[in-house]
DNA sequence: TTGACATGACACCATTTGGTATCATATTTA
DNA sequence: TAAATATGATACCAAATGGTGTCATGTCAA
């Protein structure tokens, strides 16, 4: 599978897709398991799941006849590669993303 | 002009919008001035403008005929309350996000 | 005032997107 | 083995997306 940049930010661009993430980052879940937290068909569920890996969010483990969905941090660097580029204009007008940053290294 | 969470996320989900924000981070400029910096005719940079706009992303001021559009730093701050959520994934995994802004701290 | 310039606003188009229904295939398990 | 389960894969659909061309409007300058 193929991972671009570009594949992240539109894997995030859509609700599901980030609420996905976040229900994978408590637990691995299966394509089945991921389907009971929405309201959508299984299908649309595995396409989201196609794009999240795409964009290499996510890591799949075949695992019998189960496919286990699990996070991928490492994925978000790209992300967060682009956002840095900002944090002078942050450092000069707000210091947003420093201030998430220092509140949490506390 | 209505600013929801989603609109973030999906003003920075294309590249070119990306783009632009890279641009206007250098300076502010007109919508022809963004223009001319792409391949793609006014029209489809304005749609890209008011998408930004939406998303909280920029800022629009009106002088004269012209329209100076700004980078808007607030507007990134859910998308951060976003990506914050992982930093304990981070932190166990990769500790990519903190890596970065440490980095910068320096 | 009049022409030039910057933008707004449409209408239109091809492609992508998010969704569904449906059928095929692989793996368990009774 | 046979039925149940988990997923893959495809065809299809409505709406959103990113783009164009075109015309109207507001503003500046000669």
């Amino acid at each position: 599978m193929i991972h671009q940049p570009q594949s992240a930010f539109r894997a995030l661009s859509d609700p599901t897709r980030r609420d996905i993430l976040r229900l994978l980052a408590t637990q691995d879940m299966t394509i089945a398991e991921v389907t009971d937290q929405f309201d959508i068909t299984r299908p649309a569920v595995k396409k989201h799941l196609t794009i999240l890996q795409e964009g290499n969010l996510i890591q799949v483990q075949a695992k019998g006849r189960e496919r286990v969905n699990s996070l991928n941090p490492e994925g978000m660097a790209p992300v967060l590669d682009w956002l840095e580029y900002f944090n002078t204009f942050w450092d000069d007008r707000l210091g947003t993303l420093k201030t998430i940053i220092e509140k949490d290294l506390k």
